[in-house]
DNA sequence: ATGAAAGCGCTAACAG
DNA sequence: CTGTTAGCGCTTTCAT
């Protein structure tokens, strides 16, 4: 079998040289019509594919975004059922198309995430967003790249982009208030994540600030979490009327308790959700949640990196609004 | 601020040649202990990271596994938001970890693929996971290289791995019918998309073999298709007591519009859906469902890359078996 | 066991 | 406008 034709074959068949070649392939300046057509006959001819390899090391820029994400201890099963990933990766994609970047996926083991990070800083092109890249990890990386953008709460010179999780908690407890609801219930993320701390946060706030009593459970983004905190929470405070969910996975499991328990949603427990992720619209009741701009907030990451370096401490600031669904309506 | 050091400046400050630091590195023989200790040290104090783009430039392999997307019309929207991709990347991204292959994203529109393939295929290195590319744009991409496997049913050449789509539709209306249930109609997927044509004949055949009537609708496979064609079932077939679905995000919109249109899953209608998605535990109640190993499939596919060109024709089989949850029981 | 030298395929000065 | 010539950083013969 014929190997591939480089970009010598071509300029051999197109009688010109390989630098002629090279400038009509790159549409450069610099060429007559005349041989621009037998080189782009030649290419079609030989059915020529510039070899990106070589490009990207001779220009030094390969032109990929890598996106890194953490695994933790049970393997990255999470990536198949946390839509969180799959969205940031929707969001990218569309600004990468078209501009002839690639997206370079790496799924990094906690235990051995410092030397990876280190080989994915060394060769890194465009740079890399971090998905859920702890402050600590974040900076490790950020100090061997610049190009680099976190998408949750990280070290304070790291590029990041911004949710308001904080606001988008406080949001929630507010809306559940103002509906009537008066034992406002919180199950909570992961105690280390970033954004839970946040959204934890918020709660908390809007919980002093209307006079209400803190009645919290701990939960861990997924959905059997969600299920058991619920449960949980309905057996010592039985009277709860509401609950703000951390996260939809967790509300989706909550929701199953508490019809499980016999009482309904929104009926006699109202819910809010966050995230608006595809769960918050498969549960039955749909979910009242928080949108998390997942995939602006990813395009915007994207957009960031292929304009250059960001300033240290660049931030884009994203809302976090309220979308109505049925597990509040009542 | 200083130039990311090469192999070169490893081999000065180990005082060796390039020759011996790079056969260190990639700890080849040929090197005496004491000179391998220099190298490494050098490697140490400079943190020496190895461009990976030199290296597969001269060795011509990058150790990377190409997954590709096509996207319809309306953008990318639906890998934020249908669970199957994120599922074929959490499936393949162990396997990919800890042999220093990187995992490429491309997301290609539908009008433009062609071309996008053909130069996909032209910088494959390990190869590429097609996981719902058409039989023809498969076939084209598999002309141009032969590492590629399909996660999809496709032209007879292409490597792939082969669920029973057939079967499990099949098992499913059987299982409705075992449990009593007579009045059994079907939520289709695409007319065009190979697994929802298989997962159709499934249900054609248990329904002859089982003297049942055909009765089915067409859905997308997203949630909205499911309530839509789920509501229009029950308004022209008001005696259903049963649906197979083709897809969990189709059931779980099916789901809401039973219980909206007041009848009760499973006492009224019972639901079986298909692929075992993180939708089929988010809804309410959760789904009895059809478990597609999209995870394990797409983990062998990587692991058949890994191994080398596979031979045409190659093909593996993956069971579709039953979960049983409580959209089926009463 | 070690080092010198030849490229991988391509782009980008630099000459003509 | 066109061609010649250096490399990009690395691996890999081939001598020594």
């Amino acid at each position: 079998m014929r190997l591939k034709p480089t970009i010598e074959d071509v300029a051999r068949v197109a009688g010109v040289s390989r630098a002629t070649a090279s400038r009509v392939i790159n549409n450069a300046p610099g060429a007559s019509e005349p041989l621009r057509a037998r080189v782009h006959a030649a290419v079609a001819e030989l059915g020529y594919q510039p070899n990106e390899t070589a490009r990207a090391l001779v220009s030094g820029r390969q032109r990929a975004v890598d996106v890194i994400a953490v695994t933790y201890g049970s393997g990255i099963g999470w990536l198949g059922t946390h839509p969180y990933f799959s969205r940031a990766l929707a969001g990218m994609m569309p600004v990468l198309e078209g501009v002839n970047a690639q997206l370079r996926l790496h799924a990094v083991a906690q235990e051995t995430a410092a030397e990876a990070i280190d080989e994915i800083a060394a060769n890194a092109t465009l740079g890399a967003v971090l998905a859920d890249i702890t402050p600590v990890l974040a900076a490790r990386f950020y100090r061997r790249c610049r190009r680099t953008v976190s998408m949750v709460p990280t070290a304070s010179s790291v590029p990041r982009m911004e949710a308001d999780n904080i606001g988008g908690a406080y949001t929630a407890v507010k809306q559940l208030h103002e509906r009537g609801r008066r034992r406002i219930a919180a199950i909570h993320g992961p105690a280390l994540n970033p954004c839970a701390i946040d959204r934890r946060t918020g709660y908390r706030r809007a919980v002093r600030s209307l006079g209400l009593t803190d009645v919290s459970a701990d939960g861990d983004f997924h959905r059997d979490g969600g299920y058991r905190a619920a449960r949980q929470l309905l057996e010592q405070h039985p009277d709860i009327d509401a609950m703000f969910i951390a996260c939809d996975l967790m509300a989706a499991g909550a929701v199953q308790a508490i019809t499980a328990g016999g009482r309904r949603v929104p009926d006699d427990v109202s819910i809010i959700g966050f995230d608006d992720s595809i769960a918050a619209v498969c549960t039955n009741p749909p979910l009242t949640t928080m949108r998390l701009p997942v995939e602006e907030m990813a395009a915007a990451a994207a957009r960031l990196l292929l304009e250059g370096d960001p300033e240290p401490g660049h931030r884009q600031r994203f809302p976090v609004d309220l979308v109505i669904r049925d597990s509040t309506r009542n």
